[in-house]
DNA sequence: TCAAAAGTGTTGTGTGTACACCCATGT
DNA sequence: ACATGGGTGTACACACAACACTTTTGA
């Protein structure tokens, strides 16, 4: 990008790509939208779109996200960027993937836009995806699964105000195996990242679950 | 990128970028180019240079950087992309950055290249960068720090053979912080990723070194 | 009173950290 | 013999994993 600078060079179609996670069922679900025209007609697709002149890459991901889904001010992290040559067959079009969280209550909206070509999925149970959405995926996925570890992810899954066991449940959706009960509550405590309230959710039958809320943690050294 | 896909949309040029990482005198050095042009003219870059249509991204940066060093075969990996609007004052650049590991004694050939105005700087100790190029900069350390220590990262900085005092010396150049003798051999051992070699290095006036060499882990789980 | 989920502590095991001395070599 | 970096072990604190019973509510 130096002095032989100039216009000679051919340029790239540019777009962003959005995987977009939500909670539902209990199931970890990310948005799918169905083509209906022809390179990968009637496959799955991630949701994504040209970037255009003037905008951030991450504001052309949240306008996408948003155009989708209805929502906005959401979790959004920049995954990758995928350029392979033969990835579009329509010519050479390089894409900037993101991740979103939303959470499930952020969907009353959209929860039913099974009328449309657009549609939830589960992460453990997908159609054949269209372009090199595979590999977003994974990588996202892996991705999502890491942060959860280190970060303090998970949240953005969820309503404000959760209970302990919802809490729990998500980690165990996303990273696909069960964990101890009194080991996780011990664990997400210690990190004082969570405040109790003191309201409940009154369920079923049974004993009321307090309500926690996610607090920003003071500008300490570590995260975690 | 979906029904409505055309050639309407304006394209943005596209670049890579690459921070490209060596020990030289037991400090953390990266490769910088002196501008000669107008945009931020006499200001020092990171190399970079178009993206090719029919290359991948990485075997531009493979490209760029083999072009900057004369070196190949080298660790490489994706960072992050930057697009915003303002970035290039000459237009609508987008930049995929990545970052890149090369053993000082790779470096034979190029180490001399200061009659050109290409020059290897202490990370700690940089003029004032071109574009967004500090903020690639300030990423990738982020990122090359974080990976130390997850990740079988560092052997990539020292030649295949390397005393265990060399390879702490290169943690602690990166991480910028010294560390207990003992404790570090302890746990690069514990991982078991290297195997000694029945070579030492003989250096001086005192007890000689033994050699080390990298190893592959087997096909775990784990990392680390 | 029963079913169903909420909530709660202790113990053992392993991992990270702090710390000081002898070893092999060249001069 | 001495200066220089190479090489080694132990004790403590802390994090993680395993594990079972009581509590509160609605029906």
């Amino acid at each position: 990008m130096d002095s032989e600078y100039s216009y000679e060079y051919e340029r790239p179609a540019l777009t962003v790509d959005v995987v977009i996670y939500t909670i539902q069922d209990n199931e970890l679900k990310i948005l799918l939208i169905q083509r209906n025209t022809d390179p990968y007609k009637d496959m799955w697709a991630i949701p994504g779109g040209f970037v255009l002149k003037g905008e951030t890459l991450e504001q052309a991901a949240a306008r996408e996200l948003s155009e989708e889904t209805g929502v906005k001010d959401i979790y959004l992290e920049q995954l990758y960027s995928f350029g392979d040559p033969g990835r579009d067959p329509r010519g050479w079009v390089v894409t900037v993937a993101y991740f979103a969280l939303i959470s499930s209550d952020n969907l009353k909206i959209e929860a039913d836009t099974d009328a449309k070509d657009v549609k939830w999925f589960s992460v453990y149970d997908l159609p054949r995806l269209a372009f090199d959405h595979d590999k977003i995926l994974k990588l996202s996925l892996e991705r999502l699964r890491a942060k959860l570890e280190y970060a303090n992810v998970g949240f953005q899954l969820l309503p404000k105000k959760f209970t302990l066991t919802a809490l729990q449940k998500t980690y165990e959706v996303i990273l696909n195996k069960t964990m101890d009960k009194r080991n996780f509550r011990k664990k997400i405590l210690s990190f004082n990242i969570i405040k109790e309230t003191d309201e409940f959710k009154r369920d079923g039958n049974h004993r009321p679950a307090r309500l926690f809320t996610y607090v920003e943690p003071p500008p300490s050294k570590k995260k975690h």
